[in-house]
DNA sequence: GCCTAAAGTGTTATGAGATAACATCACGCA
DNA sequence: TGCGTGATGTTATCTCATAACACTTTAGGC
C-alpha cells in the first residue's frame, strides 16, 4: 500500500518463519475442511501473509509471477474467492483490497481499523457485530454478512504527523 | 437495484410531493452551508431520492438526461462527492452503490441495513460506531470515518422467499 | 457596474477493479 | 481405468472511477 502522507514508515513485514507456518496451518485447516490448497491459492495467500497489509488485487496480480511475470486477472480473483470463502482472507470494501487473516480460523465475520497514513490494517474481532445485528433484528432483517471498516491513523502515524 | 431472486418486489418508491420536499430542504441546508446547490447535483439527488434505494453510479449516468442522454461520469461523480460530503447521500462500499441520506442532517456517519434480495437499504443511525470507536481507541487509532453495512433480506423477502 | 479569484462544469481519455464464458486439466472414487 | 466434479488457463469484456485541461459561472472587493 502506498502512504498518503509524508513520514516515513516502517516496512518490516513478518519474517520467513512466520509465513511458512502460517502457510503450513492454512494447509492444514484446509485439508481438514475437506478444501484443496492449490498452488494458485497457496500463492496469493502467501503473497497476503508477506505483505502483512492490505493489498490491492492488481497488486497480487502482478507479484504472483516468481519472475516477475504478473498472473491473469481470474487467477488471482477466483484464489481470493477461495480464501475468502475459507475465512484465510478478508476483502476490505472500502479500499477494494484484501488482507491475510490474523485470527487463523474458519470463515468468520471480521472488522477492520485501517490506518490511512501507513496502510496498516488491524483485524479485530467484532464487538460492532452484536450492535449491528441488534440494530437488523429490529428493522426485521435477517442478517448474513457485515462490512465493518474504520478509518484513521494508527499509533505509529499518529504521533509521526 | 435488480433483484437476486425469484419472488415480486414492490417497486413504490416516495411520491413527488416528498421528493420535491426532500430537494427543497436539501436546497435550503446547502446554502445554511454556504454551498451551491447546482443543477447537475440536484438532479443526481433528484434521482437517489426517486430510487428510494442504493443506485450504481452508472445507472445515475445513465438515467441523468431528462431526454434519455446519459451524462459523463465526471459529472456524477463530482455530484456524488459533494452530496457525500455534505451528508446528503452516502456510498455503499460493499456494493458500490449510492444512496440519498434519510436522516436529512449534515456530514454525518451512517450504518446501513442492506436487503441482498431486493435491494432496499435502510440507514440505521449507528449506535453501531460506537462499540468500532471502542475497539479502535483500545487499538491506538485514531478514528475519522467508518464503514458499516451488513447485509442480509428485508421483512418483506424473508416472507416471500 | 466591472474585475478577479475561486469554484464549478464539460469533455476526452484512460486507469483500476472484477467477471463471463469456455476449453482443458487434475483428482478422488467407483 | 473410466467418469464426474472441481480447479485452472485464457481471451475478452464489463463495471467502476478519476486525471487532466479548457471553459464558464459566481461571489465579493473596488
Amino acid at each position: 500500500m502506498s502512504s498518503q502522507c509524508d513520514h516515513a514508515h516502517d516496512e518490516t513485514g513478518p519474517d520467513a518463519g512466520e509465513i511458512g507456518r502460517a502457510l503450513a496451518s492454512a494447509e492444514a485447516r484446509c485439508v481438514q475442511q475437506g478444501e484443496r490448497m492449490t498452488a494458485p491459492r497457496r500463492r496469493v495467500l502467501e503473497l497476503l501473509l508477506e505483505a502483512g497489509e492490505a493489498v490491492k488485487a492488481y497488486d497480487l496480480i502482478a507479484r504472483y509471477g516468481v519472475d516477475g511475470v504478473a498472473a491473469k486477472p481470474p487467477t488471482v480473483y477466483r484464489a481470493l474467492e477461495f480464501l475468502e470463502k475459507t475465512g484465510m482472507a478478508h476483502r476490505i470494501a472500502s479500499i477494494s483490497a484484501y488482507v491475510a487473516c490474523s485470527v487463523g480460523d474458519r470463515a468468520h465475520a471480521a472488522a477492520f481499523l485501517i490506518c490511512d497514513c501507513c496502510g496498516a490494517t488491524e483485524e479485530v474481532t467484532p464487538p460492532e457485530g452484536e450492535a449491528l445485528q441488534q440494530a437488523a433484528t429490529a428493522a426485521g432483517y435477517a442478517l448474513e454478512r457485515t462490512t465493518i471498516e474504520g478509518h484513521g491513523r494508527c499509533p505509529a502515524c499518529r504521533v509521526a504527523a
